[in-house]
DNA sequence: CTAACAACTGTTAGTCGCTAACACCTGGAG
DNA sequence: CTCCAGGTGTTAGCGACTAACAGTTGTTAG
């Protein structure tokens, strides 16, 4: 059985999170003390930092970089790394049903508006990077590291403004499609 | 004539950012505290603050972006955006004078070695990024709003890459061959 | 040259994110 | 039931950063 004290603890910090996006939200990021989200969540601060390392963490959320990574490696070795990259998104996108969807655009929404979330989230990037770059080289025909990593941080550039895109409008359009209109114009380009 | 006022305003300035470089060089940026950094340049933490709005602004350098902004716009308009850029950055670093590549080197060197930092210069790029997508604008049989975002961003991640490379080897390989590289990886690229 | 103004600066006190040390309480194993 | 590990609160402190106030110094008008 899953004991009450792990109960409690999962319980505990969903709840934490759960206020913090909710304070996020209502009055704004900064405007926001630790200490309120404590408060709301019926907790002493040091235990929201027992929970949660800094203040963004309950923001951030890196679930999805090993899933797409495994669909990159997946990928036929026919398909150039863009291409794979791009299809992986997109067929994730299209697989992800809309209530999750909605949660993404949330925290994008959040993060987006707010300079010091945008400074983390992009710095966290670069770990995803690295993971793309990783999964590109376990394919076949590999181009080198250096070429990889051009390619990695091209995808998720392509990628980061496609997100902005989607959540500057609200989530309008697709966000699968706009990805795949962002690697098309990044395809596009011939030298010439 | 130039006040003494303002000679003595650009002397502290360049005064405490000298202090704080080498101070950050020596003992590290974290360990570094802003009392030490206004001690050392012999003045109060208030007046560093009035001189820096932060501890990173130290550090920073966007002066830049504008000159190849520039150089983008007054590429000749049968080049691709892509290669536009690429052109202007690598024309741009082979003119630059080794000394001044030095501090460069230096700059990227602390900054790359300094998570803190490197976030905020990421999140700097999103300017940079405004930037050059307004250059790519003012050129010829320029691509809509959308796809110039993408090719901006792509090409500053690449531009990041061929940075990150070169300071990972302390400089040791030309950076504007580099940038030719990243850039030559990035276009080699054919949908397939 | 001097008086008055404006700009520059230091001091102090405070907020907020975050950490360390210690004491307290509570769930779980024997 | 007892004992212990793990979770929690309290307090105290550091460092980045800000606001308010007072003192000093360059500038400028008379």
């Amino acid at each position: 059985m899953t004991g009450l004290r792990e109960r409690k603890k999962a319980e505990t910090r969903r709840r934490i999170q759960q206020h913090a996006l909710h304070l996020f939200r209502t009055k704004g990021y900064e405007a926001t003390t630790v200490e309120e989200i404590a408060a709301a969540a019926g907790v002493s601060h040091m235990t929201f930092f027992r929970y949660f390392p800094s203040k963004h963490a309950v923001v951030e959320n890196d679930d999805y970089d090993p899933v797409i990574a495994e669909l990159i490696r997946s990928r036929p070795a026919s398909e150039d790394p863009l291409t794979a990259i791009r299809r992986a998104l997109a067929g994730a996108l299209r697989a992800m049903p809309d209530a999750e969807l909605a949660t993404v655009l949330a925290r994008a929404r959040l993060i987006l508006g707010e300079p010091a979330l945008r400074a983390r989230q992009i710095e966290s990037q670069r770990t995803t990077r690295e993971l793309f770059a990783a999964a590109i080289a376990d394919r076949g025909d590999a181009p080198p590291a250096f070429e990889r990593q051009v390619l990695a941080a091209a995808a998720l550039s392509t990628l980061a403004v496609a997100i902005d895109e989607w959540a500057a409008h609200d989530g309008a359009e697709n966000l699968a499609d706009l990805v795949d209109r962002a690697f098309a114009a990044l395809s596009a380009v011939r030298p010439g």
